[in-house]
DNA sequence: GACTCGCCTTGACAAATATCAATTGTTTAG
DNA sequence: CTAAACAATTGATATTTGTCAAGGCGAGTC
């Protein structure tokens, strides 16, 4: 392991305040790895071997049953995912794979464990992250459960335009098909639902999406705090 | 706060290993609440003052925006809720209503929030708590994203029949129009389900539901290890 | 017992979403 | 550069789900 792979590290706030000696102990046996494009990682009924922190590239979580597929989230780096099933010891309940050519750090989930166990502050951290990252589904959740397909593309829209500085456009940062399953509908449906929102101003162009009448679109999307992350 | 609250709280797991001093210390200025049938505990968007234990009773935890209305989940004696929010220090994410007349031990989030500094032993089961949180509503997430209405009545329907101890028939713990909500859908619809379900020998009286051909059910439920808890 | 009030059910209809098929556009491999 | 493979769009249609309105049923009240 390299000394710029434990910068990486130290850089996320999940072991930001971890002592020099635990960390280095966590880190034994792990390693950074490259993986092309469109792999799985592992999927939900494995047994959850590591922890993992995306360094670079962009993965996503999704979930099968009954041959239906569903995305349950994107992934940017730098982040570490399946942190609670590393914790909990057992299936990753989700399944992963590359979208792009990605390096990952994968840290054995034992080591996770252990160093839980004996660093008081990470355990703290753990504690803040986990529950940050249990917001996040119930904001998921709710984002499906109570708004039409239509809502969520322009909701979806407004969260990118501000986490993209306000430019008055933004840039699809996936294709088309893997934002459709993100946000629970088909291929098709997104295609109709980008149609309905033209009328707010929404212009699409290849991933690069204007959105003309900000206004317009908030009326229809109707932002919630508690839904839409900031 | 009497001997048996305490050892209430005690028979919870997340408490079950705390340091006696700093169990006294967190319950000072907790105190056990009868509610009536009915009663908004709190809103989403509210401060997080404390975290709750369900004692005695039933309470369903909800979401609202642009006046549509959904439950997020149902909660049954004894439990905690709302941990990851008292953790966090931020709004609640959720609202929260008696379903039925309640007793509930309200324990000031701040003191929880020292708890977890403080014993180290509680930090660790909040993780696991935490995680195990986390997969909960990763399952409801992935229950509604894949499943249609029908599906998720059927598999609803064995997780019961599970529970209740393989009788043969289950009687619903709540009524038809909280579960409608529970399942994500409306009241109409889930009066539908269940005669869709009719063919799979599925038999409705009042609270009370027959279940006369599992192998049949489950055909049509395709149940996941997954989606569907234990 | 009759009444009222909710809850549940049912039917008719409307809206939302999915599926299937065909076409266009875009990327990639040879 | 061209052909193949894949992604995106569009149209037609089917399925799923929601909405509105009416009626039935049951628990509680007078």
């Amino acid at each position: 392991m390299r000394e710029s792979e434990r910068e990486i590290v130290r850089s996320l706030s999940l072991f930001s305040g971890m002592q020099d000696e635990n960390l280095e102990a966590m880190l034994i046996g792990s390693f950074l790895q490259r993986f092309p494009a469109t792999v799985v990682l592992f999927s939900e009924s494995d047994l959850t071997d590591f922890l993992h922190v995306l360094v670079e590239g962009q993965v996503e979580l999704f979930a099968t049953t009954n041959n239906r597929e569903g995305t349950m989230t994107l992934m940017k780096p730098v982040a570490t995912f399946v942190l609670a099933s590393a914790l909990i010891d057992g299936a990753y309940q989700m399944s992963a794979r590359t979208l792009e050519s990605s390096q990952i750090l994968m840290i054995p989930a034992e080591n996770v464990r252990t160093a839980m166990r004996e660093d008081r502050d990470f355990a703290q951290k753990a504690v803040l992250e986990l529950a940050a990252c249990y917001h996040g589904v119930v904001r998921a959740y709710k984002n499906i459960k109570l708004r039409t397909a239509v809502e969520r593309l322009a909701n979806y829209l407004l969260v990118l335009h501000r986490r993209q500085g306000e430019l008055g456009s933004v840039a699809l940062p996936v294709e088309k098909r893997t934002l459709a399953s993100m946000l629970g509908m088909t291929p098709e449906n997104l295609s109709r639902a980008f149609s309905t929102l033209k009328p707010y101003g929404v212009t699409v162009n290849g991933g690069n999406v204007e959105l003309n009448d900000l206004d317009d679109l908030k009326t229809l999307a109707k932002p919630s705090e508690f839904i839409d992350s900031r």
